[in-house]
RNA sequence: CGGGAAGUAGCGCAGCUUGGUUAGCGCGCAGCGUUCGGGACGCUGAGGUCGCGGGUUCGAAUCCCGCCUUCCCGACCA
């Protein structure tokens, strides 16, 4: 925060954690609540997130899911029936010891997610074969009491979208985590223009629970992983805990195979990471709140025939379905605009002045582009669907060639820690825990996914000589 | 929990070492005027429990004791 009240952001290269949060605050998107870790989302943050959450929605619906809502707290003892479980969220959980004025006879968690009260309810629905799949989705905000909190990143509270389902069989169960991870993929790639890399996580790194989590993991411009999105398969683990079982066509009673996968407000952060610089903000167009902006320029009576151009202008592109906004606030300058609108992230940005008018032409100027141009007004109108698609795809080259550019094969120590320092380190690895353990010591990187993409490969341990494990390269990263 | 920094106007800060008239500065905000094609300027004005509690003193933003909170770097983390 050394220099939020100079007229830049403090340089990515120089201390990226005060980029990120000088460009989170000052771009609007969050600001911080009164309590510790907490964030309150400001309208042009959480527009952000209405679009992820209306993209997501939709591909939920479309493949059968129904939305639902299950309450907020949990009774202690629910979440202590799956052992693996209740072990991985205890440290990080809320708990309600009071409420109506006294001490309450059993603790309340307040939900770091909703397994167990699921896991109560499906027990409850499901009797038949005839009853699966249930697919169902919560879209809810859950508690996490981290250690260190991060705008976005990890949050105390934050807000996501979590799926349930139970299934008859362990194939269809793990073939439904794919979809969601499929879903996730599709929001990163062509929403978000974040170039995700698919994947399982080792055992290490799996959800408490789980037999088997998949994961998104994005490389932001600091050269750290972050964990886009996750799907769990968690086998019979949750329904032996809550006794949810159905008959089979054969009358006999089994155990359903559930899963689990969710998205949250971390998206967003991803978003920020993934496309700033160190002019700020550079949001992709199908998340913009506004992907054009339109700054008149004028004063006395050059002003009226310059706003009501701006507005005639913002109502073709609204016809068009674009975003758009015009920045007709009187005691700013076009200078001061341009500035901050670069600052927030607009895609496009179009200044109409006097000179423009009377030449029938728009000045545009793109947030990834040095340099402006000028089109005839109509044409800037008309254009302008196809600009942003254009713009929509630049981005996601641009990600995508970092992203390449910082991921590196290697097959030594020394390799590992210089790929670690600075991005992705593909490697194989002999899966020992007590050898990762020193990786992440030396590096603080830790496994992050195996690619599903990664060829067939063996061969020694970057970091013991072991023979590797899961049969392919495995991605470590020091990771948010 | 360990290390570091900080709580003074909406935001960013100075003042504290060496206690002393009315607590300053920049930005922002309000009014007026001049401006407006890359972060405009002038004048006027509003805005303060100096984090909280106690102590020392004739007198505390300043010295002493205790407490609280936030931020940053680690550890932790789906």
């Amino acid at each position: 925060m050394a220099k939020a009240n100079e007229r830049g952001v403090t340089p990515q290269s120089e201390d990226f954690s005060a980029w990120y949060n000088e460009v989170v605050l000052r771009a609007e998107l969050a600001d911080r609540g009164p309590v510790r870790g907490t964030m309150v989302i400001r309208p042009y943050g959480y527009r952000i997130w209405e679009l992820i959450q209306g993209a997501l929605d939709a591909r939920i619906k479309a493949t059968g899911h129904e939305n639902a809502y299950v309450p907020l707290f949990i009774p202690e003892s629910h979440l202590r029936r799956e052992a693996e479980h209740v072990e991985g969220f205890a440290p990080e959980l809320a708990v309600v010891t009071h409420a109506g004025g006294e001490k309450l006879e059993e603790p309340l968690v307040v939900r770091p997610t909703s397994e167990t009260v699921i896991g109560e309810m499906f027990a409850r629905w499901i009797s038949s074969y005839r009853d699966l799949p249930l697919l169902i989705n919560q879209w809810a905000n859950v508690v996490r009491w981290e250690l260190r909190p991060r705008l976005f990143l990890r949050t105390t509270e934050f807000l996501w979208q979590e799926g349930h389902t139970a299934h008859a069989t362990e194939e269809e169960a793990r073939a439904e985590t794919a979809i969601a991870l499929g879903f996730y993929e599709e929001v990163a790639r062509d929403l978000a223009a974040i170039p995700v890399v698919a994947g399982e996580k080792t055992a290490s790194e799996r959800f408490a629970g789980a037999v088997s989590t998949l994961t998104l993991e994005a490389l932001v411009r600091d050269g750290r992983a972050l964990q886009a999105a996750t799907s769990h398969f968690l086998g019979t683990n949750f329904a032996r805990a809550f006794d949810m079982t159905f008959a089979n066509a054969e009358g006999a009673l089994e155990y359903c195979n559930t899963t689990s996968w969710g998205l949250s407000t971390r998206m967003v952060g991803g978003v920020i990471m993934t496309h700033g610089d160190d002019r700020g903000l550079i949001l992709p167009p199908r998340l913009a709140p506004y992907q054009v902006v339109v700054v008149p320029i004028g004063r006395d009576a050059d002003l009226p025939p310059v706003l009501e151009a701006a507005r005639e202008l913002a109502a073709g592109l609204i016809a068009l379905g674009v975003r758009v906004r015009v920045d007709d606030r009187p005691q700013l300058s076009p200078g001061f605009k341009f500035n901050e609108w670069e600052l927030r992230g607009v895609p496009v940005r179009i200044e109409l002045g006097p000179r423009d008018l009377a030449a029938g032409v728009v000045t545009i100027a793109e947030r990834l582009a040095e340099g402006k141009e000028q089109r005839p007004l109509a044409d800037a109108v008309a254009e302008m669907p196809e600009r942003l698609t254009a713009f929509q795809a630049a981005l996601l080259d641009r990600a995508t060639r970092f992203r390449d550019e910082h991921t590196f094969r290697v097959d030594d120590w020394e390799g590992l820690v210089a790929a670690t320092a600075v991005g992705f380190a593909s490697v194989l690895h002999c899966g020992q825990l007590s050898c990762e353990q020193r990786i992440k010591e030396a590096t603080k990187a830790t496994p992050r996914c195996v690619p599903f993409d990664a060829p067939d490969e063996q061969g020694d341990c970057v970091a013991c000589d072991g023979p590797s494990a899961y049969g392919r390269r495995v991605l470590f990263a020091r990771a948010y």
